[in-house]
DNA sequence: CCTTTGGATACCTACCGTCGGTATGTATAA
DNA sequence: TTATACATACCGACGGTAGGTATCCAAAGG
């Protein structure tokens, strides 16, 4: 294929394509061939210009996707009219509404035959997402006296371990019900550690998630 | 080599092989040739002859791993003498005592860098350990009137889910400060939720786990 | 200002070693 | 004799590389 002014947009096209199959057939069992396939006249050399292994491409691909999400949440961490507890709630409800119209949703990957993508987003979660925003929003509340927390950094790991995957419906099949009764679970645990934040709006989203993630597959 | 008059101890050998190197150099990483390198003479037609792919044979090694842990969970499952609550407290302070002399911890398995058995233990724990041992007990002690819950299913995988992963070291790196701050907001979770199960020596226990982990990295 | 030229970069093709897996052969236990 | 426990030789597909070609761009020369 004829060499692309742009490269960046090569790149893109790559990431694209991996992301669609990695998401769709498993990050394992997605061949280089297969992307290439995809990738609409461009070859092995050009993937090998771009990325130096099969790896590479996977770190990128799950980095791109992270880096979305997390700018996003970046934005709650800032304002100023909001106190600790209230960041909370209105980052579980902003993370909430996002989910819904999020393209990565569409494809209805299945994490159970991706254990690569499933422990990323794991570590992920517990080394990124907890500690650069769910813990300074706890740290925040302490001060501000809206929470009342004595280890911020281990509960922003469980609140964003028991939401991020277990209640993932990408990670574990759930009908609405059981979605319903984990988020009932999920309330009393965080009421039973003086946590205010899940409303009835966000136990209908979150039903809506999953009959979404149901459909779809 | 020579035939074995008793199948099993090849089946079992190829298995311990095996167990070994996937816990040390990941899943992913171990080849065959690297199993049938270690298997002290026997070749590759052995371990295809007993097992029918790599994928099969990290099946029977989880397999073989969890049936261990859950064959001694099901011991405290049918005691007469202990009602709800006290199976719990027990089935957690005798999964922590036997933990400590685990052949697994001894050979420090990464699940870092294991996503394989990083996510087989995510789902078994999920969709054995907690519908098969921790929903009875906490069911059984809904009735005996020593657990007030409403949602079973979803708390026996809450509590799965925090004691075998979040809490885990082989999981996730913990000083033995952490390990402790865990336990305590683990605690805190508990009670929120009216359950009364975490003593001081299950602490102990637990700091004394981590280290030893630590240690043998 | 236009042209030439040279090197950096985008990409392609052919190929390599290794992988998981199979077909087939052989020796031994029952 | 038959079924089973292995060994051996081999396969296609895989991830990755070597080396070549084509294109872009910038600086030099006119």
């Amino acid at each position: 294929m004829a060499r692309n002014k742009y490269p960046e947009e090569t790149v893109n096209l790559i990431l694209n394509v991996s992301a669609r199959l990695f998401m769709e057939k498993g990050y394992e069992h997605t061949s280089i061939q297969d992307i290439i396939d995809n990738l609409g006249g461009l070859s092995k050399g050009a993937i090998y210009h771009h990325f130096k292994s099969k790896e590479e491409i996977l770190d990128a691909v799950t980095d791109r996707i992270m880096g979305e999400s997390n700018r996003k949440l970046a934005g709650t961490l800032e304002r100023r009219d909001l106190n600790g507890i209230e960041k909370l709630r209105t980052l579980f409800k902003s993370s909430l509404c996002r989910s819904v119209q999020d393209e990565i949703f569409k494809v209805a990957p299945s994490f159970y035959n991706n254990p690569r993508l499933l422990a990323s987003l794991l570590y992920e979660t517990i080394e990124l997402t907890a500690p650069e925003f769910i813990q300074p929003i706890i740290e925040e509340g302490i001060v501000d006296g809206s929470i009342a927390a004595e280890h911020p950094k281990q509960l922003a790991e469980l609140i964003s371990l028991v939401a991020n995957v277990w209640i993932n419906p990408m990670i574990f099949d759930n009908t609405e019900e059981e979605t319903y009764h984990k988020f009932l679970v999920f309330d009393q645990m965080l009421k039973g550690m003086g946590l205010d934040i899940i409303d009835e709006e966000m136990v209908a989203r979150m039903c809506e998630l999953t009959s979404i993630y149901q459909r779809s597959k």
